[in-house]
DNA sequence: CGGTACTCCTGAAGGC
DNA sequence: TGCCTTCAGGAGTACC
């Protein structure tokens, strides 16, 4: 579920509802996720107050005295803030909950339980094994379409692959990859060195253009997301071509009834969807 | 080193 | 209805 839309979107959530707060309560309700929790997590959060929320690829960062707690949402993992008077019963996949003085309660549900949680001396955060070799963020300076061109030179995969590694770019996925291709026109399949720099620039814009929309999106959903039972992670996004397997793609000049539509292959074990009229 | 295949886990959806 | 198979937005590891 979660890229960098929905992780900056979550993140917007946890700036504005659980930072400096006292943590009155924090509850462990099983050993891991992908990795085991934090030895002494519970202890160590107690009567902490979060005075920073950032974010770095997917992952959410929590600042607190000299420490950061960073959460990774993996692919089911969700975000719930509970105002003081909501209600909630008991959920098996609620596995980290942290209550705060104003009686806000965090919870992270995870039902594949993908997702992690670890903790990093804020001065090394850059160095943990996480961040050490993530690439530039995708919405920052240093990622321009001649950066894009340059590191894609040797690259021997498909484009699509190439921008799934976390390595390259920091926070894409396989939804947004598959929009910014069919927004610039570049077939899932090509090789990474054949982009030219036109394409480059193009593709890089659109990554960024495609990213800011989806924030935007989530932020007008984030805010009634106490309605919808103070779920954070929901996005009312209008996906061009992603699952739009056999749909008319927008916008082209392509006839369905000779092409049949979006199609769908498999690359490095996920579905791309494209349209091979207007992505080549 | 670069690239690919496999793996963790649960739940939703579709076929029969 | 129910049982079975397939697939899912991530990313670390093993292996060529």
């Amino acid at each position: 579920m979660p890229e960098l839309p929905e992780v900056e979107t979550v993140r917007i959530g946890l700036e504005k509802d659980i930072l400096n707060r006292k943590i009155t309560r924090v509850a462990i309700n099983r050993p891991d996720l992908r990795i085991p929790f934090p030895d002494n997590l519970t202890e160590i959060l107690q009567d902490q107050t979060f005075t920073l929320a950032g974010r770095r690829g997917k992952y959410a960062c929590l600042q607190f005295a000299d420490q950061t707690l960073v959460i990774h949402l993996g692919m089911s993992g969700r975000v719930i803030i509970l105002a003081k008077d909501d209600d909630r019963s008991a959920n098996k996949h609620d596995h980290f909950e942290m209550d705060f003085e104003d009686g806000k309660r965090f919870i992270l549900h995870d039902p594949r339980r993908f997702g992690m949680v670890f903790l990093t001396r804020t001065d090394a955060l850059d160095q943990h094994k996480a961040f050490a070799a993530m690439g530039p963020e995708p919405l920052g300076n240093n990622f321009d379409g001649l950066y894009l061109y340059d590191k894609t030179r040797a690259k021997k995969t498909s484009i699509k692959t190439a921008l799934l590694d976390q390595r390259l770019v920091a926070g894409l996925g396989n939804i947004y990859v598959c929009e910014a291709l069919f927004m610039t026109g570049v077939h899932p399949e090509r090789k990474a060195y054949s982009l030219s720099k036109t394409e480059a620039e193009s593709l890089c814009q659109n990554i960024k253009k495609i990213l800011l929309a989806a924030i935007n999106a989530g932020g007008s959903t984030l805010k009634d997301y106490r309605k919808a039972n103070g779920e954070m992670g929901y996005f009312q996004f209008n996906f061009s071509v992603y699952d739009k397997e056999g749909s008319p793609c927008p916008d082209c000049t392509c006839d369905i009834n000779k092409t049949g539509g979006v199609e769908k292959i498999v690359q490095s074990g996920r579905s791309t969807y494209y349209c091979s009229t207007k992505q080549k």
